[in-house]
DNA sequence: TTGAAAGCGCTAACAA
DNA sequence: TTGTTAGCGCTTTCAA
């Protein structure tokens, strides 16, 4: 067992207390800053500690103090760049403000999610960080969620009482689909459409309503499965090429399914942008790659770990009884992959068709400020 | 403080047994498998536990049985293609031993990475896996190895008394520069060398040794950064091509970096494979896309992942007194960033010269067994 | 098979 | 300023 060697070489405080001759509730109190103890004490108890090499037992403290300062982050993948991008910004901050992450992964699935979150709570952590892994992930999980205070990033829970934060999913593919449209494009193709995540029905809305307010016929193929992976994307995408091509462009809910379909378009001989504009959603950071250059819409990462992480720790100092729901906004990163259908058209007249479209979008989250 | 409202809610083990009325120890016995208690206490105990909502502390149990079931992870950056993949594999098979990851950032920096192993050790992991950012790590974590079972991961220590799993690096480079030489390129640059890791010096002493093997003179553009970003390849490849154009191939030092390159090629004007042939090294997941097939040198992450999961827990339950070194076999893996410097050249003759010559690879490992 | 009690390493209330 | 002591929630002897 591993007990015996930790027994053999652990020091505690007791040691250090015979040591430096004090009270073992002494070395404690040397130990922790704003304590009452005679100056000459603590550097005597210091240098023992030092000279022992004694480190605190965090999980003993935790015992008593009750609080871990463990944040639980229960993710479907890290291997997603979107989402290894998000753990790397969370971890970060949460870091800064003295909190460690606990990294569970939930592959995409609801029961391993559910045993991911009474993993963490088993550990005791004193929030959690949670991108769910479905729209049913909350009604799931809403039994836990008076244990431990709890943010859910990137899934809008509109009117339910639990923090989360997000992009403005709607407003994202709104302003993508815009674009296009203003590049020339009346046939544009939602890739990669599912219903499983609020997330992922608000981004088909957006792009939907946005046909719709310009006279253009939305086109759907829906995804199979839950699981955004650049793999996934492309079997999607190689049916879809094999099946239609009634289309000048495709919008991907994902940059993940744009990749794939970069690799399907490739194998079927299919040129992007020359042949088909290709649009994506996240940013992640291999969309700007040369070569893939791909068009999409930006979500503000760093910005939404920011605000994931300090809500929870408002949340854990403050009795979490409130809730705040914060829906950023995506922007339009333009690259290479999407090019006007009409090459005679001036680029002027692009521009200000787009202007006079976006300016006011009629999202479903106009009421909320963003950050 | 979060102290007040997991009181009032958190149900222990004394809860239930008042409940049932038993002992508390008897609860403990009821909720552990092996213990010698009647089936219908037991029963009757599980049953108050589902109705009260009894979930096991297992902080307090760790503090008992004087292990977390903990794993630290501490790695540069979870944002790192490489590292989140090596991250995804190790969690997945840490979770089905029944551990669970705590996730550490070293951020490239000794200082940093010496912080997150204190970091963990306070938290009294029963092991730590660490990716560690440079050689020096070794002599100056040295101290606290001794606390708990370390792993190191993707860093040769030779023959140091400590356990690691890593790929022949040496190896690598060398089939790889022998596969440029056999499709007839004989201005072979190596880019990104650097002598701060055992990785990066086995890697360029691999590439040396198979173009001096084979009457080919060595051409090195030095890293001067720890930090294997694309962003850090790109700027450092833009310098490259300012500077100098003699090479016919570029071998880079990892994946990260050779995308750096095909970005500042791109911006260059500089077409890759016509113009210049390029090899990366790691095989991560984006070097498969399409416009980007990047011929690599694929390290077994996996495989990798397992073995030292592994050899952590091996050492966790068996006091850790031993240690084991792994060097898991790289293998090339052939797409279109490179291609044959004479094209009238057969292709049989290009599969016939690097037969002939990467059988024998002297590597420093020969001696170890691969997985 | 069960209960009583000790104790893991620490903090905090209370006394001195 | 310092020491004594209780106790966090659990497991594990030792008795019964």
């Amino acid at each position: 067992m591993s007990a015996s060697n930790q027994t053999k070489k652990t020091v505690t405080i007791k040691d250090v207390a015979r040591e430096a001759n004090v009270s073992y509730a002494t070395v404690s109190r040397a130990l922790s800053p704003g304590s009452s103890i005679r100056e000459d004490t603590r550097q005597r108890v210091l240098e023992v500690c030092d000279r022992l090499g004694y480190t605190t037992n965090y999980v003993a403290r935790s015992m008593v103090m009750r609080e871990t300062r463990l944040l639980g982050l229960v993710l479907p993948s890290i291997d997603n760049p979107f989402m290894s991008e998000m753990a790397y910004h969370i971890e970060c901050i949460a870091r800064s403000l003295d909190y460690s992450i606990m990294l569970c992964s939930s592959s995409y699935d609801l029961k391993e999610e559910e045993k991911a979150i009474n993993l963490v709570l088993g550990r005791q952590v004193d929030g959690i960080i949670i991108i769910p892994t479905a729209r049913d992930s909350y009604p799931n999980l809403k039994k836990y969620l008076n244990k431990v205070p709890t943010v859910f990033v990137n899934e809008n829970l509109m009117e339910a009482p639990e923090s989360y934060v997000t992009v403005d999913n709607y407003r994202g593919t709104f302003i993508g689909a815009e674009y296009l449209m203003a590049l020339g494009h009346k046939r544009i193709l939602y890739f990669g459409r599912r219903s499983t995540t609020a997330t992922h029905t608000l981004r088909a809305m957006g792009y939907q309503d946005a046909c719709l307010q310009h006279g253009v016929e939305p086109m759907f193929f829906d995804s199979y499965t839950d699981a955004t992976t650049i793999t996934n994307g492309y079997e999607m995408a190689r049916q879809l090429f094999r099946e239609r091509q009634d289309f000048t462009a495709i919008q991907a809910s994902t940059d993940t399914f744009a990749l794939g379909v970069l690799q399907a378009a490739d194998e079927y001989g299919i040129r992007i942008p020359e042949d088909i504009s290709l649009l994506g959603f996240d940013n992640i950071r291999y969309a700007q790659l040369p070569k893939i250059n791909l068009t999409t819409i930006e979500q503000p990462k760093a910005a939404m770990a920011d605000v994931a992480v300090n809500i929870l720790v408002g949340k854990i100092q403050n009795d979490f009884e409130a809730y705040s729901h914060r829906v950023l906004t995506p922007t339009l990163t333009k690259r290479s992959s999407c090019m006007p259908i009409d090459l005679s058209r001036p680029e002027s007249e692009i521009e200000w068709r787009l202007r006079l479209s976006t300016n006011d979008v009629h999202s479903p989250f106009a009421h909320e400020l963003p950050l």
